[in-house]
DNA sequence: TACTACATTTCGCCC
DNA sequence: GGGCGAAGTGTAGTA
């Protein structure tokens, strides 16, 4: 038998508390107890299934990992790659149970329904942590600071080149930047925050076709990205649209011309 | 001081380590020794900032998880959502060190340069798990068992539809199924596991538009998908692009008509 | 709730 | 290694 741990914090419920080769029960009580405040670690043997927008089953029985959120994430992770080999995203709801000895996790989405079942019949692992969250979290050098950095400096795109709207809503979808050149020419600028492919010249193409049609005169079509793959360039010149190098860095200033 | 718990296994290297409260050097020692093969976990209060393809900093200190895969995974958990917070994908790789008495862990990302650096002054848990990896992995219900159902049994998306080719080549993409009616029109398929949007629209006119110019003659295009969403539908009716219902099923047969 | 598009997307496949 | 597109995408924003 291994070590239980329930640490001593006064009374007060601890931060941590960690089960190494627990009895099954023990297991169960220490979920029980935390799942709706600490993100639960549990390793050990387990088989797991997935049935909801798709299927998949884990039926050989080898170490794996499960990670749960007090928000309802749930994950088996296995010894590699980034994302979980199952999981459902939050929120979803976890149910713990014990049949036959053998300590069984159901994690339940209601919307799309889904369900992860996992079966650990050998329980190496317990432990419950209280994690924080970043409020104010911001990330810099994603593609709406580089809308935002022409918006307030049109010129970066073009010389004499008015914003008329960000976000413009249209029935095929929204346009990052509607803008009119020197010449009264509507301007389509879609912005992607790296290499530009062919869906992206689609989608631009996209704006530019309803566009025009319901204007009744043509609109130019600006890809702004720090590169475009070499399909995707021929794919944009067949159609009169036009190619803008954006500096691929996080103060996203654009290159000079 | 915590536990400090080596598992003795026989000289041989355990599959589960679990140090509470560790001293910082202690907690080194053990990130060193298993961080090419062991899951670790490494639980305190840190701070951490990121560099990279984009850039973000978790100034505040607070108590946050570690997650580093041997293949490089490099994960920053808070307690809410399924995405790590920070994090470096494989294959990184993953250096320790002591400043000043505290824990830095610095992973690092060749192509394209990236690097995540966390400082952990209070280190409340490390856990190393050998983990397994299922080999042989399937889900049921993708896009590809949508086409292959289509491919067996043409009659389900229309009577006397022939199959030509399944991934046909063409110079703006893949075209999922390229068909021959009844009455000797090409048809191209476009098929969405899940509901289509305005996105997978524009694919299949994109495809229909090459085809028909490049053959010199009409060709149908005909969306097979689960549902599609209002603003989609109008969009792909406009354009004489028709669409065919999916049952959204594991078995993924197709509705009748 | 539905819909839209981004993402440090990640991941797998094919060239 | 680059290009391309799917994903059980997840996530945020908006109507």
């Amino acid at each position: 038998m291994g070590i239980t741990r329930f640490i001593d914090n006064g009374g007060q419920t601890p931060d941590l508390d960690a089960l190494v080769d627990p009895a099954p029960m023990e297991a169960l009580k220490l979920i029980n107890l935390r799942k709706s405040t600490h993100v639960l670690l549990i390793y050990g043997d387990m088989v797991a299934s997935y049935e909801g927008r798709a299927k998949s089953q884990l039926e050989d029985l080898m170490p794996r990992l499960v990670i749960s959120k007090p928000d309802g994430t749930f994950m088996v992770h296995e010894s590699n790659k980034e994302k979980p080999r199952l999981w459902n995203p939050p929120p979803s709801t976890l149910y713990v149970s014990m049949n036959l000895g053998i300590l069984t996790l159901r994690s339940v989405r209601v919307n799309p329904r889904e369900v992860v079942i996992v079966d650990i019949p050998v329980i190496r692992f317990v432990g419950a942590v209280r994690l924080g969250v970043t409020s104010n979290y911001r990330v810099f050098g994603t593609e709406d600071d580089l809308v935002n950095a022409i918006v307030n400096n049109p010129s970066i795109v073009e010389d004499d080149l008015q914003v008329i709207a960000r976000e413009y809503h249209t029935i095929v979808g929204d346009i990052d930047i509607l803008g009119r050149d020197s010449r009264g020419n509507l301007v389509v600028i879609e912005c992607k925050r790296n290499q530009a492919g062919p869906e992206a010249v689609n989608q631009l193409k996209r704006y530019v076709e309803h566009l025009s049609q319901k204007e009744g005169r043509s609109v130019r079509g600006i890809l702004v990205a720090p590169s475009i793959s070499s399909t995707a360039y021929r794919y944009l010149r067949q159609y009169g649209l036009e190619f803008r190098r954006a500096q691929r860095s996080n103060s996203l200033g654009l290159s000079p011309p």
